[in-house]
DNA sequence: AGCTACAGTTCGGATTCCGAACTCAGGGGG
DNA sequence: CCCCCTGAGTTCGGAATCCGAACTGTAGCT
């Protein structure tokens, strides 16, 4: 298990990189917050094998990302995967991702969606701040300190 | 070219994720933001076959996340591999899976390093926030809304 | 000239991924 | 009751990736 074995290695970024970084999860990830929820639709969306999507949809349903609940439809009972709260948590994540993609990858088209906050209309970014004095931080604002 | 396509959709989360989603890339970023610079040394610290290495750390040169820079050794020139500004705007990304591993995937065992603000000590997170209005957004805060 | 270190490249075998077909379960229609 | 339809996977042969080990090339040191 060479790439798996990172989802135990000692560090809080080197686990969720290796989960996320795996093909096909973060495009997952995406397609769940803009509302698709059912295998058909994933199938449908995203141009991933079916046998591959169910792998992934498995991985973060044992992760506690995702969970499956049921739902009627024509009364017949079938069941969607909706995030859990660890998955909401991811949001900065995508967040960050798109904030960088906004900048750095800026296509000329049109982009296929906005987010806006529902309260004041604004726009949406991520930012790294501390948890003391509240200032924004770069990687150049962060002291490094190896385990002793 | 299925999952490659994705580099090229009309989406500024779409991209990025299709990008760093590539297995191996997210942990690469890890070590290059945590000082690793060469490419022996990504190889003694990560698992990662050579021809891999070679495979993932030239689409980032593409990207323009990273860039080739000589130094000199014993006499010597040769170059490492140095994050552009492209690459360095990544760090919220980085910080912001770190959020989520402490809070989500936190092991009993010690972390292999800590960060602080060089300025007041304090601890580091990330965040989503509205641009206009400064407040901290989570998912169901923000309002999608699909191109016309 | 020979030895060493860095930075790759090459290549055969193991994994993973893809696409299409197949399975299975629950209704609905006739 | 029997057949068809849909959603949600499972199976499987071939293609693409990945792995590990060996090989190449370059530059300096002895």
């Amino acid at each position: 298990m060479p790439y798996a074995s990172y989802a135990s290695m000692p560090c809080a970024l080197g686990r969720p990189a290796a989960l996320l970084g795996e093909r096909w999860t973060l495009l997952l990830l995406r397609q769940i917050f803009l509302g698709t929820r059912r295998f058909e639709d994933f199938q449908a969306t995203m141009e991933i094998s079916r046998s591959v999507l169910t792998d992934r949809l498995n991985v973060l349903l044992q992760e506690g990302v995702l969970k499956r609940v049921p739902y009627h439809e024509d009364g017949r009972t079938r069941h969607e995967y909706r995030l859990t709260e660890k998955g909401r948590d991811l949001y900065p994540v995508l967040m960050a991702l798109r904030t960088w993609g906004e900048k750095w990858m800026a296509p000329e088209e049109e982009e296929s969606f906005h987010l806006h906050h529902r309260d004041c209309g604004g726009g949406v970014r991520a930012k790294v701040e501390c948890t003391d004095c509240g200032a924004e931080l770069t990687a150049r604002d962060v002291q490094v300190t190896a385990r002793s």
